[in-house]
DNA sequence: AAAGACTGCAACCGCAACCTT
DNA sequence: TAAGGTTGCGGTTGCAGTCTT
C-alpha cells in the first residue's frame, strides 16, 4: 500500500484557477486566517486539494506579493544568496519581501541561470566554467569560509547535519565532517579579528543547535535563519557594492583561495543586466 | 496567415521533516 | 516508540502566449 493520498483526486479541481476560486479563497482566508489547510478547501466550498489552496495563496493571491519585474539589487541578492545557499529557494525568499520561492525559483531558471552560463559563470557553483577535463569540483570562497567556521564545531555524537551544513557538504565544503582543525583544509584566510572569529563560531554552534532542535522550515526557522544569514551578512556589509561575494565575506585578492578576483582585478561583479 | 518552436510561469507531484496520538 | 497525519520544500510538468520561419 502506498502512502495515502492529501485528498480525494476524483472529487478535486485541478489546473488553472478561476476567479470565483480565488475569491472564495481570499474571503475564508480573510476571515479565518491562513493554515488549516487540509479542512480549508470544504470549510471554504472549494473543489481543491489543501496543497493546492496553500500554493494558490502563498504565490499569487496573498496580499504582500510583489508583483512585476526583478529589480537589479534583487538580481545580485539572489545570485549572492544562491551561491551561499544553493536551491534553498524558500531560505532565498524569505530575504525579499514580496517574492516567493517558486517566483524565485522560475526567475533563476528562466533567466539568471541562462545569462551566468552564457557569461562563462556555472550556475551551481558560481565559478568560471572550465572544460570537461576539470574533474575537480570548485568550491564558492564563501562555502569554504563557512565551512572553515563550521569545523570547529564538534560533530562528535551529533546526529547527522543538517540541511545547510550538507549543501556546503554537497557543494565541496567537506570540511565539515574530515576537518579536526580549519587550517588543515586551507579553510582560514578569513580576515576577521579573532573576535569577529568567536563571534562567526558562536552563530554557526547556535545555528546547528537550532537546526538540530527543529526543522529549518518549522516554526522555529526564523532564529535559525537569522542566524544563518547573519554570518555573511555580517562580512557583507563591511565592503561597498560591486565587491564579488568572496572579497565581500574577507578574502583578498592575493589568496589563492579565491579564484574569482583573479578574473577582474579583484572585482568579479555578477552585474547580469549590464 | 499558419504552423512549429520557444519561453515563462502557474501548478502539480513526491518526498522528508515535524506533529499528534 | 511507532504509526499516521500535516505541512512545506524543491524538482518537474503543462500550457498559454510569443516569436520565428
Amino acid at each position: 500500500m502506498g502512502r495515502t493520498p492529501c485528498c480525494e483526486k476524483e472529487h478535486t479541481n485541478k489546473g488553472a484557477w478561476t476567479k470565483e476560486e480565488d475569491q472564495r479563497l481570499t474571503d475564508y482566508i480573510g476571515r479565518y486566517g491562513e493554515g488549516y489547510w487540509r479542512s480549508l478547501p470544504k470549510a471554504a466550498g472549494l473543489l481543491r486539494c489543501g496543497k493546492s489552496c496553500r500554493l494558490r495563496w502563498v504565490n499569487y493571491l496573498r496580499p504582500d506579493l510583489k508583483r512585476g519585474d526583478f529589480t537589479k539589487e534583487e538580481n545580485e541578492l539572489i545570485i549572492n544568496l544562491h551561491s551561499l545557499l544553493g536551491n534553498k529557494w524558500s531560505l532565498i525568499a524569505s530575504r525579499l519581501p514580496g517574492r516567493t520561492d517558486n517566483e524565485i525559483k522560475n526567475y533563476w531558471n528562466t533567466h539568471i541561470k541562462r545569462k551566468l552560463i552564457s557569461r562563462g559563470i556555472d550556475p551551481h557553483t558560481h565559478q568560471p566554467l572550465k572544460s570537461s577535463s576539470a574533474a575537480v569540483p570548485a568550491v564558492p570562497a564563501v562555502h569554504r569560509e563557512l565551512a572553515a567556521s563550521a569545523a570547529h564545531v564538534n560533530f562528535q555524537s551529533s546526529p547527522p547535519p543538517p540541511p545547510e551544513m550538507a549543501l556546503m557538504s554537497k557543494t565541496g565544503c567537506n570540511a565539515i565532517a574530515k576537518c579536526d582543525s580549519a587550517e588543515e583544509n586551507n579553510c582560514t584566510s578569513s580576515g576577521m579579528t579573532s573576535d569577529e572569529e568567536n563571534q562567526m563560531e558562536l552563530n554557526l554552534e547556535l545555528t546547528i543547535g537550532l537546526l538540530h532542535s527543529r526543522r529549518y522550515n518549522s516554526p522555529s526557522k526564523k532564529p535559525a535563519q537569522a542566524l544563518i544569514f547573519n554570518v555573511a551578512e555580517s562580512k557583507l556589509q563591511q565592503v561597498p557594492p560591486g565587491v564579488c561575494l568572496c572579497c565581500q565575506l574577507g578574502f583578498q585578492k592575493s589568496d589563492d583561495t579565491c579564484r574569482n578576483c583573479q578574473n577582474k582585478d579583484g572585482f568579479f561583479r555578477l552585474d547580469i543586466d549590464s
